[in-house]
RNA sequence: GCCCUCGUAGCUCAGUCGGAUAGAGCGUCCGCCUCCUAAGCGGAAGGCCACAGGUUCGAUUCCUGUCGGGGGCACCA
């Protein structure tokens, strides 16, 4: 609005001035310095060279012809530094942005179709199904479910979705230690040991199959568990179902068609390294069996029929995985880029100010359901979010509980409180809300209003960059 | 050893396509309760952007190297 008005206004002075060639953008940003003014462009600076011109002197000669042609808000145009361009705007820009807020409302503010329709699917959490969400999987939990939000935020059309590893030795340990709970003994040693296997080992029908059934456990259990942290997924992917439909199969096929597959020392791999990887990988082990890569494979494949771009948020530790899957989809015939993989670094969890080890095997772990009954869930995910994933994170569950100032979650609360405390004063002191375009905007004058609306101005861009970024962070800071 | 990632205020962290005097919260210090939540507000101090080079009008940002933290380097999943 105000953006693209300045920024006309800047094109018709550059043509004014005979600058060629012209910019193809004119970019125009919020100074971090009042004094700068409202606006900013450094145009003259970008442009100057290719004109052959001198950036000071075609900045002096853009601010006078802005301040003859002076486009509306603008109370004056000064240069500055090297050649910036800064805009000084009457607070009057600024009534237009709240009524453009109202408007638009909470649903249509700041929203932005750039997506146009796009599908996207956002792979996240994505635990075996042997046991309980816990914490190592919350901020990946939080972080896939915003970025989800962002991009249906910015129009693209998205799939949340949770990839199950059912097939495989470990969900044959998760069986044998139902099994072994059930009839009153020890799990095996590689098996699983946490005080939720003899739990659900007591549920279970004596005629049940235990892997069968625990997977339906864990699952319930996941999705109940991520429900009450508002994180819901729209697809469940069975591994076990690629098996069944031959899409592994297929996929082996495809590969070996394009000819990437070789046979060496009895096995079978993918010459990933033709795509950057630094090894070749092995597909089909020498003794028949598959590797986890080749199911996962099959899966990258199915879901790049049902979507035009992959977000993978996947762990720290899986971070060396990346190049082989990359291949792998380089080899399928996708471009690299169609296939997005964020790396979420660890958090640290500490309580009573000492680490909290997580240890899967001993059943050492701290469920995501604790956390949520601890601290509340909306408290954990934007505590979650208050930082990149870039960065490890350290999490200190007293102070996400704890009513201080030291804990951004109850500064936010804290401020929901007190705007509902001066509304309700209004209702008793007997003012009636009347809407909006019957109201005198122009008193909005004091330097705190003109920062809430400045703030409110800039969400548009803030919501179009994390989405752009995949950087929820931005909009929580 | 190789690869990825991080290193910014006392602490926890932002910093967008390379831009102006590097920002926020907490903590510290100073001031403020006689009606909008003191569960609060106002103000101040606080920086070798890990280090060394390079690229250019300009580098916290891009490139190379060094140091330090974390992670990964399977015919495991």
């Amino acid at each position: 609005m105000i953006r693209d008005s300045l920024a006309s206004a800047v094109r018709d002075a550059l043509v004014a001035l005979a600058v060629d060639p012209l910019p193809e953008r004119i970019d125009l940003e919020r100074p971090g310095r009042r004094e700068h003014g409202d606006w900013s462009t450094n145009v003259a600076l970008a442009t100057a060279k290719r004109a052959g011109r001198n950036p000071r002197e075609l900045a002096s000669e853009l601010v006078e012809h802005l301040n003859v042609n002076r486009p509306s808000h603008v109370e004056r145009v000064e240069i500055a530094g090297p050649g910036f361009v800064n805009f000084h705007l009457a607070p009057t820009w600024l009534h237009d942005v709240l009524t453009d807020v109202v408007t638009s409302g909470v649903d249509g503010y700041a929203r932005s179709d750039e997506g146009a329709g796009r599908t996207v699917n956002v792979e996240f959490v994505s635990a075996n199904p042997t046991g309980p969400v816990h914490a190592g999987h919350a901020r990946g939990a939080a972080y896939g479910d915003s970025v989800a939000r962002l991009l249906e935020r910015c129009g693209y059309a998205v799939t949340r979705e949770f990839y199950i590893n059912d097939r495989g030795v470990q969900m044959q340990n998760f069986g044998a230690s139902l099994a072994a709970r059930k009839r009153g003994e020890e799990p095996p040693e590689d098996g699983y040991h946490g005080q939720y296997i003899s739990d659900w080992a007591a549920e279970m029908p004596d005629d049940a199959d235990p892997v069968a059934w625990g997977e339906d456990r864990a699952l319930q259990d996941q999705r109940e568990a991520l429900a009450a942290f508002g994180v819901n997924f729209d697809v469940w992917y069975r591994e076990l179902s690629l098996v069944d439909s031959g899409a592994i199969e297929e996929t082996l096929a495809e590969l070996r068609s394009k000819g990437y597959v070789f046979e060496s020392d009895g096995a079978t791999w993918l010459r990933s390294t033709d795509f950057g990887d630094d090894k070749d990988r092995v597909l089909v082990k020498s003794d028949g069996e598959l590797t986890y890569l080749t199911p996962d494979i099959a899966y990258h494949r199915d879901k790049f029929s049902r979507a035009e771009r992959l977000i993978n948020v996947w762990g720290a530790d899986h971070h060396g995985y990346v190049p082989r899957m990359k291949a792998a989809m380089a080899a399928l015939g996708h471009d690299s880029g169609e296939l997005e993989v964020t790396i979420v670094q660890l958090v640290e969890l500490l309580k009573d100010g000492q680490p909290v080890r997580i240890s899967k095997r001993s059943g050492n772990l701290i469920e995501l359901r604790d956390i949520i009954d601890e601290v509340g869930a909306d408290a954990a995910r934007l505590t979650y979010l208050l930082q990149s994933v870039d960065s490890r994170q350290t999490v200190d569950l007293a102070v996400v509980a704890s009513a201080g100032m030291d804990n951004p979650v109850y500064y936010v609360q804290m401020a929901h409180a007190r705007i509902h405390g001066i509304a309700r004063r209004a209702v008793e002191a007997g003012f009636e809300r009347v809407a909006l375009d019957q109201c005198d905007l122009s008193l909005l004058t004091h330097e705190r209003e003109l920062e809430v609306l400045r703030s409110l101005s800039e969400l548009p861009d803030t919501v179009r960059s994390a989405c752009a970024d995949r950087a929820p962070h931005r909009v929580t800071t």
